[in-house]
DNA sequence: TTATGGTTTAACCATTTGGTTAACAAAGAT
DNA sequence: ATCTTTGTTAACCAAATGGTTAAACCATAA
């Protein structure tokens, strides 16, 4: 069994070592061979699939913002009262960042090194809009049942919380004078703890 | 006037350049011959005044965190009020960053590519801790001057909702499809939109 | 004036790195 | 069986890059 065919998803293989390498190390600081080692394979190969190290890359991060958008949507555009929403929202969020810890540094991270990669892939996703949310925020405030508040604030406060800690791990390791298991800890709270202080600040 | 000793400071100008390179670009991504451009000399002077570039990284890097930790003590080691500190504090820090919008992105990234500078930096220079804040919150939760408030996540809260928007800029940008001058009016806004959402959760 | 010492430069070097090539292997098609 | 296509590899290449060197430069102390 196994190994009949010649083509044992080598293509599969080296995006998933590549993502690894990547994520790690960023467009700048990865190593072709070093991919190609990960993925246990010649480093022809991966210019036979990919053609070069920068498509390679492209495709590492449109599969890893293809991961995320999805996580946005689900405050964006999702029918649920806004309380709902944000408690939805940072419980899942904060699950499922904790599976892909490199994920939210490595997007910002090539985002900042070159930001026309947002157009290229707003193109391709699905992409989520603000729109739907700053309406219902409006909608609340109209009917009091939040305090008057500004949705595009409210939009880069909720995902400042949840994000920023996983951008800055080691910063906040170093200031908490934490370890990993120590910050796994702390983020377990903040899956209740963020949404009660977002909740807490904005409802009437 | 001028030109009167050979080295007007070339020291400094390496500095200055290098600031430049590598806060833009990264340890991975900057080249010591950008860096010499930059400062307009030969290339053999920055190993003659810096040995490596590794070297020459750290003195940026150092520099980078020294300038940041002061910013850091206000709102650790100051005497007023949680809620006046933190007032003085975002206004403040979004003005500062405003001045040096690289360094946060600079310090956190370089921070992921090796925790252990943490380690490096925190013997150089004077290092804020958060004992006192923490005491500070509890005295003031006792007090009934705040709700039950955990220092330490509340000290995340605020650096994520301070610094994050600086971090992931592109991001913001994309999503509220916002240019620079947008960008600009919503950190001003921010400045006192930031203290007023974590007050209102954390007052009572 | 001329040694002297730090400063600066052009040329050079070894290594790394992304990428290519040519030969080979394994299936599938005929 | 043999031809053809696809997958895979070792060896190779040119460019880039961090770093070195030896000679030139120049302010100044003797």
């Amino acid at each position: 069994m196994a190994k009949t065919n010649k083509n044992q998803d080598t293509e599969g293989q080296i995006l998933e070592a590549a993502k690894d390498v990547f994520q790690k190390k960023g467009m700048d600081g990865a190593r072709m061979q070093e991919i190609a080692n990960e993925a246990g394979i010649n480093k022809a190969m991966l210019h036979y699939y990919y053609r070069s190290k920068q498509l390679l890359f492209e495709a590492v991060f449109s599969n890893a913002f293809s991961l995320l958008a999805p996580q946005l949507n689900k405050i964006l555009n999702d029918d649920s009262s806004i309380e709902n929403k944000i408690k939805n929202f940072t419980s899942n969020y904060i699950s499922f960042i904790s599976k892909h810890p490199y994920l939210p540094n490595f997007i910002i991270q090539e985002l900042n090194r070159n930001p026309k990669f947002f157009e290229k892939i707003q193109q391709n996703t699905a992409f989520p809009t603000l729109e739907k949310f700053k309406n219902q925020v409006s909608a609340e405030v109209e009917k009091g049942i939040l305090k008057p508040t500004d949705g595009e604030q409210l939009f880069i406060n909720i995902i400042s919380l949840n994000i920023f800690p996983f951008v800055a791990t080691p910063l906040i390791k170093g200031f908490l004078k934490i370890d990993e298991k120590g910050f796994k800890q702390l983020m377990e709270q903040r899956k209740t703890a963020v949404s009660e202080f977002i909740i807490n600040s904005i409802k009437k």
